[in-house]
Formats: structure tokens, sequence, C-alpha cells
DNA sequence: TCAATATTTTAGAAGAATTCTAAAATATAA
DNA sequence: TTATATTTTAGAATTCTTCTAAAATATTGA
């Protein structure tokens, strides 16, 4: 398999992915996808997948990145973690897990859910389902 | 005990706290310390601090308001809760504890850490100490 | 008490992150 | 194709928060 062969492999999956979240495949898009998805889990802001895209030479408009992470957060392909009341942080990892934040970094960090547990949860305040549970272990360097 | 000597105990108390934080009994400082401290545990923002200020009588602007609640919270009489990127929530219970959060109301809740457990914490990255461990239960209304 | 000094408050401007608007560009379906 | 629906975009607008520097208030020590 030649490299081009590879790489229009993982376009056509990404536009794949687009596909099935009822997206259509734009330029814009599979650029961004690329960068989120192609190597792994990240972590990311609306400011960096900006700077990120035009590095890589994507004529894309800041409106344009947050429209995106919000349509791929609603299609079940991002996720969006707060833990900081100035920015937002999206999420490429959507098995449950939850997160170190390294505070004077700006930046988080998986914990596999299988390595952190909660447990003794008391009753759910009376007519209320859980949306999700975030534990977030802050931490600065020493 | 007459309500005046009641209130006036209370002011002095109040007042006390606040040099005890460094800083001066000032008139509205008093007032945020009475609406914040005064009945138990509260969870508050800057704009309904505000408003609840105004709506006693208390002349007093925005960024005092914010002034005072990141002086209070560098003192260790509030901390903030971070659990919704567009603002800032402080709370009142300085005891270790959790919360819920209802996402469709924008209200927190207390959750006593005696009644929720984080157990199996991996190991923190390299370099790294813990500052605080929050854990958001979301919830929604059925 | 009264001045000198230090802190605090304030209005309004400025800043940062995000959302909105409505027109131009692009993608899709027939 | 051509019509229709979606997407992108620049720039304005919005929201929350911080900054600025001048006026007001509180404290200290004679």
């Amino acid at each position: 398999m030649t490299v081009d062969q590879k790489e229009s492999g993982l376009k056509a999956n990404l536009e794949n992915k687009i596909r099935k979240a009822d997206l259509r495949p734009t330029k814009q898009r599979i650029a961004l996808a690329e960068l989120l998805f192609a190597d792994g889990n990240r972590h990311i802001t609306a400011e960096i997948l900006h700077g990120e895209a035009l590095e890589a030479g994507v004529r894309i408009s800041l409106a344009t990145i947050y429209n995106n992470l919000h349509q791929f957060t609603a299609a079940g392909l991002l996720r969006e973690v707060v833990v900081d009341s100035t920015k937002s942080y999206f999420d490429t990892n959507m098995d449950p897990h939850h997160h170190f934040f390294h505070e004077d970094k700006g930046m988080l960090e998986d914990i596999h859910s299988s390595k952190l547990e909660v447990s003794n949860l008391p009753d759910l305040p009376e007519g209320t389902n859980i949306a999700s549970i975030d534990v977030i272990v802050r931490v600065t360097s020493n």
C-alpha cells in the first residue's frame, strides 16, 4: 500500500465519520476532523485548533471552528470538558474517563475510568437523572 | 437579647472575619459578607450577588463585586466552583465536598464529602501535587 | 483629633471568548 | 445541470470579566 492510498483511506474514513453525523464533508470539516481524530486522543481549545488549521494551510474562520466543534459535540464525536471558567476544552476521547488538569499549563490529561472509582453516590435530587459524572484532579507542578 | 444586639453581634462577627482576612471592613464588604455568610451555604455568581446587593439597598458596582469575590477567595473564605464555561460560581462552603449541578437551572447543590468517595486514584503525573479533586455530578430534570 | 498614608470603590473603557447575522460559496439531489 | 439545502465567512454584537486612574474611605500615629 502506497502512502497515497493510506492517506486517501484515512481521509475516506473521516468523510464517512462526518457523513454519519449528518454533516457534509466540506474541505474545512475534513481538515478539522484530520487534526482532531487522525492521531489519537486530543484535548483542544477553539483558538489552538484554529492555529493548527491555519498552520496546516487550511483557510478557515474562527466562527467555522466554533460551529464545527459544536456540531461534532452534538453528534457525539467530541465532548466538552469544563475545567476553566475562561475557555472551553474539547476532548476527542468518548470513552468514559476522567481528567488531570495541569493548572499551570492549562493542560488536560486522561484518567482511564478503570483507574478511578467514584462510589457511595448519594440519592439524586428528586426528579433528576445523571447526565454525567466528571472528576477533575487539579494538579500543580512542584 | 434584643434584635438590635443580635444584629450588631452578627455584623461584628463579619467585621472580624473581614479583618482576619487583612481587609478593611468597608460598607460594601460588610454588606457582601452579610449576603454571603449570614445564612448558611450559598453558591452564587457575580451578577446574582450584585442584584441582591442592590435589592438590599447597598450601592455597589459590579467591579467591586468581582474584586471582593476574588479577595474573599484568596483569603480562603470562598472557593470557586468551575461547572460552566460561561460564568463563575462561588461557594461559601469551605469544607471538602462535591457538587450536583442542575444543568437546566444552572444551580449547584452540595454533596457532603462523606457521601461520596473517590478511590483508586492513579499515580500523579511526574512532578505534580494535587491542588484539589472536584467531582461534579451533572443532573437534568426528567 | 487631625493630618498623612494606604486601601478601596467606582464608572467607564478595554479585553477575551464566544455567538450572531446575513450574504457568498459550496455541496447535494433530482 | 439546476434547484435546494447546507456551510462558510467577515465582521458586528454579546457576555462575562478585568483594567484604569481618579475620587472616596479607612487607618495610623502624632
